[in-house]
DNA sequence: ATGGTTCCCGCAAGCGTTTGCTCAGACGAG
DNA sequence: CTCGTCTGAGCAAACGCTTGCGGGAACCAT
């Protein structure tokens, strides 16, 4: 910088205004100093800067890098948006575990972070106490607690999961079964809520017989959906709680020699990026992750501008994704 | 900084001393001053150290962040190769473009990160030279080229192509036909190397009505597929040269009424999530992508550490995942 | 001419750490 | 008792930038 004054036969602060737009340069002293950071390929000192400015134009994104299925579209739109802002985006993998979340969030304060973007691993509330303490801050992503008194993204499950049963039912489904999640996930809570909601709404009774699960994974789907074959009258139609699970679900019912689509409608959330390489095509929920993620940045970005805002909790609704296996059409 | 010293009854400058163990402090002057960080819950300032050490324990990762298919198995194992040393992972999305790339290295240089790891996009030259001309560490991931003279990490895949073809030659299969990939990717020139040299080892001749393609996408793969399907004396074996394009390939054949795994063997490569839950399952050459991130990791370290030592490129061997669609077994 | 405005721009004080120098005191040896 | 050695700790100068304050030149109206 003190090269680019040279140069340009100006004082370094006259160099900061020009950079910053901070206040009024005359226009040939403004060339002059743009040649010279040209000719010196000048690249700003960010950590200087932020040294004296107190923000670093950076925020942190804490989650479980291997857990969530929609990372690179989620932290594609994070980026994007948070580029789009002049802030930079630094990493921190909470292995979705309490203690993983903790290293992975006092890193990023080490660091300094403007704001984080947090899911949150499963159980904890200690983490997002001592974010409230350092006053640091962050908005919940993708797993959203009513609890939590912090601003919140996040799809919407229940009228999601009713919608799918609906669809089922309006293609004359009556034995509807659920694959429901794993049970400290509110958002599994709220997809079996929207799951009896739906049955409601169609004007079909609850049948305890026709939820299994409590799993997350390939095979939690295969075991859930052989249980599911055994139940006297058995379903005609089945919703998976999540993406895993439903291609687990979808390979056991094939396995069984049950046409899916004819025999047996099966549904999912979660749009994985497999679901219209099978045959049939699966018909899912697919969640607006874009959405998710930059309403997260934000959310965040707002919060920065005023601290004192109320905290708000946006839920985004997935849409549905009509495919091959629910039989209809 | 300055509380912690007052309240201990030291200067700053012991208390930066006991903080990084960087000169013998008398004990009990320690335990003062350890105290007095504990109540007063000081944190360093990472941006102020940086600014006068010079380096900020970071390292950028510049890629296209919805173009790689392993992006979240990669990012998981730099993260925490990079956390284990005690560095942070800042994020540039390159766009899989020049000019994405160019501002993402450039935005990362912007902060200072030690050193960068990077996917280069495609045709790009004058990032790489600015790279080298700023004189920021960089190892390139995954697109390695022999006319860089970088540290690089990724693939083999000559050797590993014409694997795939000498395990469909010993299964019996003489007419093994190939898809290629984008005609700018080194990663294709090589397998399409890797393609012949199998051939050649298994005695074939090569046959350039069995050469479809030139794309990357699902698309691609579903015409390479069906302009093999017209070829006279069609193919009874298929190699596709990425994942994308055999999912195409796949599709398009069994739309054609072939049972996949007798009539005809599908191989690939990219091991990608779906690979098993297709019926029969996909065989291909999966990456060792995890061990890719946390060698491209390494050797930044070890230039950050060492920065004159010579360029150094690692390829790491894909393993053939023996599934049902090549038929044998 | 002269005082008052307006425009531009330079000065220098930090921002929170690290680190080379320096120095005071304690202790042994001569 | 003096001097050389250590050990332990403080001083102050950077690091590269932002920004409040102040000053000089040019211009206008009187």
């Amino acid at each position: 910088m003190e090269d680019v004054a040279k140069l340009a036969g100006v004082s370094i602060s006259t160099v900061s205004h020009v950079v910053n737009e901070t206040r009024p340069v005359a226009a040939t002293t403004r060339d002059r100093v743009l040649a010279a950071i040209e000719t010196t390929g000048y690249t700003g000192n960010a950590i200087a800067r932020s040294l004296v400015t107190g923000g670093t134009k950076s925020i942190g994104v804490a989650m479980s890098l291997l857990a969530n299925p929609h990372l690179p579209q989620l932290l594609h739109a994070i980026e994007a948006e948070a580029t789009a802002a002049g802030y930079t985006v630094l990493l921190g993998d909470t292995l979705d575990t309490e203690d993983g979340e903790r290293a992975a969030v006092r890193k990023l304060q080490a660091r300094r972070v403007d704001g984080m973007l947090l899911t949150p691993a499963p159980g904890d509330t200690s983490t997002l106490e001592q974010l409230a303490r350092t006053g640091v801050p962050a908005v919940l992503v993708d797993r959203v607690s009513h609890k939590i008194k912090l601003d919140q993204v996040g799809p919407e499950n229940i009228q999601s999961t009713s919608t799918l049963v609906q669809h089922l039912a309006a293609a004359g489904h009556r034995r509807i079964a659920f694959i429901s999640g794993v049970e400290w996930m509110s958002a599994s809570e709220e997809r079996t809520l929207g799951y009896r909601l739906g049955l409601g709404r169609a004007g079909l009774r609850w049948d305890s017989n026709l939820v299994a699960g409590g799993g997350a994974t390939h095979e939690d789907g295969v075991l859930a959906m052989r249980r599911l074959l055994t139940v006297p009258e058995r379903p005609t139609a089945v919703i998976s709680g999540n993406g895993a699970m439903t291609a687990g679900a979808y390979r056991e019912a094939r396995a069984h020699g049950l046409d899916i689509g004819r025999d047996m409608a099966i549904v999912g959330h979660d749009d994985v990026d497999w679901a219209e390489l099978v045959t049939p095509a699966i018909t899912t929920m697919t969640h607006p992750v874009d959405e998710i993620g930059r309403t997260a940045v934000r959310l965040l970005l707002a919060r920065l501008d005023d601290p004192e805002r109320p905290p708000e909790t946006t839920l985004l609704h997935p849409t549905l994704i009509h495919r091959g296996s629910c039989g209809c059409a």
